[in-house]
DNA sequence: GCAAGGTC
């Protein structure tokens, strides 16, 4: 028999559409990577009796990048990103192992059929997975077709059975065009990143942001914020008048009256009209009117709408939202939470999820009401074919989520049941007067049905007292006429909501990566999250926009974005020419680079204003080993260490403190060392900036403190601090912390591990001897004659921390002792470990020329 | 270390 192969996206999609295809009889197995799943079920497929394979990919299987050495920064000129520098697909995410799962399923399979999601992206991914699944499987005989596309623009039986009866072909236009926005976006995002990171993080010292990025979705976006920004600064308030006249309707009830002119920006003119009516000591009735109208259920629910209430009302991020509404998904609450959606399909079975809550404590009633009289079609929405809109799935209490899922899983339940509910009716009466010349009139509302504003209070008719009944002619006493003076208000900062809202408009990112934009621009710190959700630029976001305002306002406008995919749109036409898109686009932003990079003194210039030099930041703490003057150390993101007088910078390591250690200098380049500390209670080692940039020996990398340093015979290096292997990870050695005293660390050298040891010891050295049993160091620790808890009052003892009987009990490596190698069992596994690898004699100095003096010197000293 | 787009 046959095999089809079929793959969906997502897995979730995979199991319903599976579900459809083989009537619910189709057995399942997880696949080799955990996260994918295999439908196997029997059917007919063109004519002939065949067993179908159905699952699904993660997304995009593949993902571009440059070949490695083109990401090297400091090696790497940015404006050859353009064209030069190749890129390579690379596997997306490696971690599941996706091509390797796919051809295991797909090996020997006859058909394939792809379910991917109709829209670019997915037609791209198709041939991402034919690409994997196509050298495994069998060869087709004489010309017959085996690769088939799936076309469905909703996951109902229906919908899906059709799609299956008419198997297309998969567009190769359309993944060409999502090949070309990929390469766009890499090359032309790295490119100006790089050069503007470079650039300011050189000169400035308290920019506080490790990365100043540049890409066509952050950029608008921040754009977007700062414009808003812009308009509140430049924002001049107007002093305004308004005429306000007071009516006594009942015995004790006054009117207010609105003015028909609203407002005017004239004093004298307010003044007159002010002078006009108040002779009149009657208010005169001109028209009656009384008006149903309706207040309109919500539309269903789609991603950008919930991401837009959960920051306006719930107070919730959106990435943080779209987290919580990911774990309801997975849960089994709600239905899928991404989506563009707001239209549900006619046989879409409304009434089941509403029947899951006709028993909630909080919305039973309105529920069986519901249920009793029968639901209201929700309203047509938009079928953008991706998933039903956002539905819950099952009841859940406040109890069994807690939280914030709770209340995003009410607020999704709350806007379904108003989706299926009645409009709110309410009545509108509006009374027109004349005051002399002038008009003024008064309305008010009363609510004949509330509809689905009883499940969703928040939107509800405020209650008003009803107006007086009266007609055509009929006077009313004036109590009050008098002239208000106002002024105009700046808006305010730019609400999460508002800013959604605006990237949607523009087209700028998708349902699913509008969170990830926004939170890029916070996490680079171009703006901040004020109270209410309110986004304000930071100075280094205003300086940004402003600079490209300066020199290329395309750089930030959300026109650059469109206009590249009006291009990107003829490729998926199949209109133009890949290559020649693509060619001509890469080439008018290569242009915009250098005219950026010539024109940077424009955006430095507001720079100035805001930041201070590298050499006026921070402040003093170790001798450059070259100069020997003090270093300053500037501990903004990303910290570093800035030699004012070589204008060098050496970078440290990120999210700890910084210390100066003892003054005490690196032998092989005269560099003062410092302590790095990540807390009280983390682990600290020292380095040398100079090393830490610079990797003296050929085994080393950058970015290593003393703790790895394979220095032969420094006192601070690992081959005289290291004890043995690491008792978790595979490539750490446990290292002494010379400086944790009294209360004595060893810590892993590449992973988190820290054990506490000797605490109250005078003094821990590590012997030069090693432990017969396990090659350990052997540490040789010092008490006071006080203090000493070693057996029979001595105060010295040398010993294995692993294996040394006397050691056991003041070592708090109990769990980690018993997890080192030695007490594992097995035959003698990973020999040559630990202490013995740090002692390992070097590999033979480098052949090569080393690059500096510095480098010579310790290539010198090996 | 960089983009944006899928999804886990």
């Amino acid at each position: 028999m046959k095999t089809v192969f079929m793959v969906a996206e997502k897995p979730s999609l995979a199991q319903s559409i599976a579900k459809i295809l083989s009537r619910g009889s189709m057995s399942s197995h997880k696949g080799l990577n955990g996260a994918c799943s295999v439908h196997e079920y029997t059917g007919t497929f063109t004519g002939q009796p065949v067993r179908f394979k159905m699952t699904s990919v993660c997304g995009h299987v593949m993902t571009l990048d440059f070949l490695g050495k083109y990401n090297k920064w400091d090696k790497v000129d940015p404006a050859e990103l353009f064209s030069q520098a190749p890129t390579e697909k690379k596997e997306a995410n490696p971690k599941l192992n996706m091509v390797k799962f796919l051809q295991v399923e797909g090996r020997g399979c006859d058909y394939i059929v792809l379910w991917l999601d109709c829209d670019k992206e997915g037609e791209n991914i198709c041939f991402e997975v034919l690409d994997a699944v196509l050298p495994v499987m069998n060869k087709a005989h004489g010309g017959e077709k085996t690769v088939f596309r799936a076309r469905f623009s909703s996951i109902t039986d229906t919908d899906i059975c059709n799609a299956m009866a008419r198997l297309g072909e998969p567009d190769h236009n359309e993944a060409l065009s999502v090949d070309a926005r990929q390469e766009l976006d890499l090359r032309i995002g790295c490119a100006f990143t790089r050069f503007q990171t470079k650039y300011f993080q050189g000169k400035y010292g308290d920019l506080d942001s490790s990365l100043i990025s540049f890409g066509p979705c952050q950029t608008p976006t921040l754009g977007f914020c700062v414009e808003r920004h812009d308009k509140i600064q430049s924002f001049k308030p107007e002093t305004y008048w308004v005429l306000q006249a007071k009516v006594n309707a009942d015995k004790d009830r006054t009117l207010l009256l609105d003015w028909d002119r609203v407002r005017v920006f004239d004093r004298e003119i307010a003044q007159m009209f002010l002078n006009i009516t108040k002779m009149e000591k009657e208010a005169q009735v001109e028209a009656t009117s009384r008006k149903e109208k309706a207040k309109q259920r919500p539309l269903a629910l789609n991603t950008v709408e919930m991401l837009r209430v959960a920051s306006s009302s719930l107070g919730m991020g959106p990435q943080h939202a779209m987290q919580t509404a990911e774990r309801l998904y997975t849960q089994g609450y709600i239905s899928y939470p991404r989506t563009e959606t707001t239209h549900y399909p006619e046989n879409f079975d409304l009434k089941g999820p509403l029947r899951q809550q006709a028993n909630h404590p909080y919305w039973a009633d309105t529920v069986k009401q519901l249920l009793a009289e029968g639901i209201n079609r929700p309203r047509k929405g938009h079928d953008a074919g991706d998933h039903p809109p956002i539905t819950p799935m099952k009841a859940a209490t406040e109890a069994e989520l807690g939280g914030d899922a709770w209340r995003l899983y009410e607020y999704i339940t709350r806007h379904f049941i108003a989706t299926v509910s009645h409009d709110c009716k309410y009545l509108q009466s509006t009374i027109t007067f004349r005051i002399g010349p002038e008009h003024f009139t008064c309305s008010g509302k009363t609510v004949i049905s509330p509809g689905f504003t009883e499940i969703m209070p928040w939107q509800s008719v405020p209650p008003e007292d009803n107006l007086p009944t009266c007609q055509r002619g009929d006077t009313f006493a004036i109590s009050e006429m008098k002239m208000l003076e106002k002024q105009t208000n700046p808006p305010d900062y730019l609400t999460e909501a508002e800013l959604i809202t605006l990237m949607e408009k523009h087209g700028i990112g998708t349902d699913a990566s509008i969170p990830v934009h926004i939170n890029n621009i916070c996490q680079r710190n171009y703006v901040t999250v004020e109270s209410g959700r309110r986004l304000k630029p930071t100075n280094l976001g205003i300086v940004l926009v402003h600079g490209y305002y300066k020199i290329d306002a395309e750089l930030v406008l959300p026109t650059i974005r469109s206009a590249v995919e009006k291009q990107l749109n003829l490729i998926a036409q199949g209109k133009a020419d890949y290559r020649q898109v693509l060619g001509h686009t890469l080439d008018i932003f290569k242009r915009k680079f250098h005219y950026f990079v010539d024109s940077i003194a424009g955006m430095d210039e507001l720079m100035e204003v805001s930041f201070s030099p590298l050499a006026a930041t921070g402040k003093p703490l170790s001798r450059c080993g070259k100069c020997h003057r003090f270093m300053k150390y500037i501990q903004a993101k990303p910290s570093r260490l800035h030699c004012s007088h070589c204008d060098e910078t050496y970078t440290l390591p990120q999210n700890g403190t910084i210390k100066l250690y003892k003054e005490l200098r690196c032998p092989l380049d005269d560099f003062e060392l410092v302590l790095w500390s990540s807390g009280s209670r983390g682990k600290s080692y020292p380095l040398c900036p100079y090393c830490y940039n610079h990797p003296p020996f050929r085994d080393m990398k950058k970015g290593m403190g003393c703790n790895e340093c394979t220095h032969p015979t420094c006192q601070h290096s690992l081959s005289m601090l290291g004890v043995g292997q690491c008792v978790e990870c595979e490539s750490g050695v446990l290292v002494l912390d010379p400086t944790s005293g009294p209360k004595w660390k060893v810590a892993c050298n590449r992973c988190n591990v820290v054990a506490h040891c000797f605490e109250n010891a005078h003094r821990v050295r590590v012997a030069a001897d090693t432990c017969g049993a396990c090659e350990a160091a052997l540490l040789d620790v010092d008490f006071n004659k006080a203090k000493s808890p070693l057996p029979g009052g001595e105060t010295q003892h040398i010993g294995c921390v692993f294996c040394d009987p006397v050691f056991q009990e003041l070592v708090e490596l109990k769990h980690a002792a018993a997890c080192h190698p030695m007490h594992r069992g097995g035959p003698g596994r990973r020999q040559g470990r630990g202490r013995a690898r740090g002692r390992r004699p070097l590999g033979k100095p480098s052949s090569r020329r080393p690059k500096d003096k510095m480098s010579a010197l310790a290539a010198y000293f090996v």
